[in-house]
DNA sequence: GATGAATGAGGATTCATTCAT
DNA sequence: TATGAATGAATCCTCATTCAT
């Protein structure tokens, strides 16, 4: 009468393997990462895993798709309802959100994409539409409606909400490669933010 | 009228397998290139390319070390000895400079060295030292050079010089990325030193 | 009625591998053997034998070690339980052991050892320990035990051993060089026998 | 006017090259040589030495056929015109003889047969030609030239003269592989012989 | 459903041999 | 002659994927 091995519920799996996989990937990489090192960290079979994701590709994507969501549309919601000034919803809520990015599974993701993105063109898309597009949309319309409420000035930034992610952007890179030298990535978004706003402001 | 089964070019094999390879490593990346792939590419045997580089990975670090050369120097010298003034620079021969960075094969480098930069870490580590520190300096020096001759202001920019590659990056990173959503890069980089410009003029 | 691809059997797989390989070597020697060469003798897939066996060489300490068992150990045993003389034992049992050597296993891990063995000085010292000392201790307290019994003389075969197996090493020696030259080893190894104990006899 | 480079004697480098090549095989074996570092050791080029033995192989025998020259040869001549009696022979000439064996590069030659002589019978043929079956017969001879003298009596002995060899072998076998293993050697080879002469005498 | 033993295509590396110079 | 750059076949090893149990 062997004790009952705990079993896990057939629903929670995919979620266990493509959370497996992620922190694989975000060590070493995708090329760099076995199968065999997924299902062990996983603590499920090799086999079992092929029963959810037909192949290894098939599973990057399940990663990649599993790390985006909800972050950009919980931010959008909350362009949209704010009752904040312009400004203020700008220094707080939305550089906060900014700065947490770097040290986010989005920074994974990012690196990811730079390596394996130019063999997954479907994979970019989906992630193009559904994260970037609407984020830049997102920034873009707040300013726009900043400047509808003669909060800001019409200015070349309103069509470049990249600029705003730019030093996002450079901090999450340099957080991959250069983990040996400090940057502030706090401050330089800040900073960015800063920069931004005197420029834009009416 | 057979071409010769063999050409001996002692003086340029290096160079030319280097090429091959950055060409082959650009398509696919440095795991998913074959070094048969590389050798045809050069027009070489896969033996051939043993005799000059060691492994696979020194082959890569050649490859990496040959885009560096020179492309920052030159830059520092030109900050050295203009005679314009600082605005005058920065809106001319650093503007043009940093605008032609994301279609060089310092793009390519940069993804490179994010997916295989953590394996690397020498190579990083020679990267940082001879290519972004050495870059970071050279703006933050001209920065503080404005400051004294009273162009500029004190501020925090001068001090976070990544600000003004922040852009840079990201254009990068877009075109690795999103070759299919089109980005003007040179108009993100100007109208981000547009803003830099108004918020440390004196 | 196409027999299965697949045959699992994890328990017999190790040893029908060392098998395999056993017969490989012995025809080709370690170096001039292929793995490729191991699985298809042992009816195995190239991959299969990275499972149990990590590299080439691991193969070859663990077909060293497989021939070496026991053999050894037994004859102690019987040395040390005998009630026959020691003369008669010699004549014997041991005569017979030591006859059987060069036609056994054996001859071919002398071989390998030889070629390999400068490369392998944990496997040597393996063999040494687990054979040869204990081989040579045997055959020395076996005829220091006659000499206490009063049926030998002291002399200097007793602190040589290595005596005995003298014409047992050429005939292997012989039996790997010169298959073409008969030699008869049985008596050759009975009248190194013969002429020992008519030197100890008391 | 650069000073002349010396240059060697053709006639001597095949002599200079089988010399590399036999240090190069002492040391790796034949398998793990290259034919690079026996062209290095040579201080030629390696298309030079395909001039002169046109595979590796061919080196190999050359190698092999280089060493055995005349220390036979002259070991009959002494057994012939010496005017030593029988056992004084032994005892000196002949047991100094034997005793050198084991240090010489006889013994190199001995493990390279064994690890490649399978593969090259004609060698093998040569070798035991050459060597084998002229010691043997040296002995042997001997051996009943002392019985027809009256020296010696009659014995299994005279035909099996591998028994003055067999000590020799062991130790060759021994300094191979248990390198680290001291084994008095020329005591081995001197109790033999006492034993033999004990053995043999009238 | 689960497992992990088994497969086999593919890739990095070595090295005897050739041949333009 | 003499060189050593260049070749390419051969070999070890890895790993995504399959399938008997």
């Amino acid at each position: 009468m062997t004790k009952p091995r705990y079993r896990r519920r057939k629903k929670d799996r995919p979620k266990e393997i493509t959370a497996a996989a992620f922190d694989a990937f975000a060590e070493h990489g995708f090329a760099a990462t076995t199968v065999d090192d997924v299902a062990k960290r996983a603590g499920v079979s090799k086999g079992l895993m092929y029963l959810y994701f037909k192949t290894k590709e098939e599973l990057f994507k399940a990663v990649v798709k599993s790390v985006v969501v909800r972050r950009v549309d919980q931010l959008i919601l909350e362009v949209e309802t704010t009752e904040l000034s312009s400004e203020a919803f700008i220094r707080g809520p939305l550089l906060s959100f900014l700065q947490k990015i770097p040290g986010s599974p989005v920074a994974i993701v990012v690196r990811l994409l730079i390596s394996e993105g130019p063999r997954h063109p479907d994979l970019v898309d989906y992630y193009y539409e559904n994260v970037v597009a609407k984020g830049l949309a997102a920034i873009s319309g707040f300013l726009t409606r900043g400047v509808d409420r003669g909060e800001f000035r019409q200015s070349a930034v309103t069509g470049l909400p990249h600029l705003v992610l730019a030093p996002v952007m450079l901090s999450i890179i340099w957080g991959i490669i250069f983990t040996k030298q400090a940057l502030d990535t706090d401050k330089l978004i800040a900073t960015q933010i800063d920069m931004l706003l005197a420029h834009i402001k009416a």
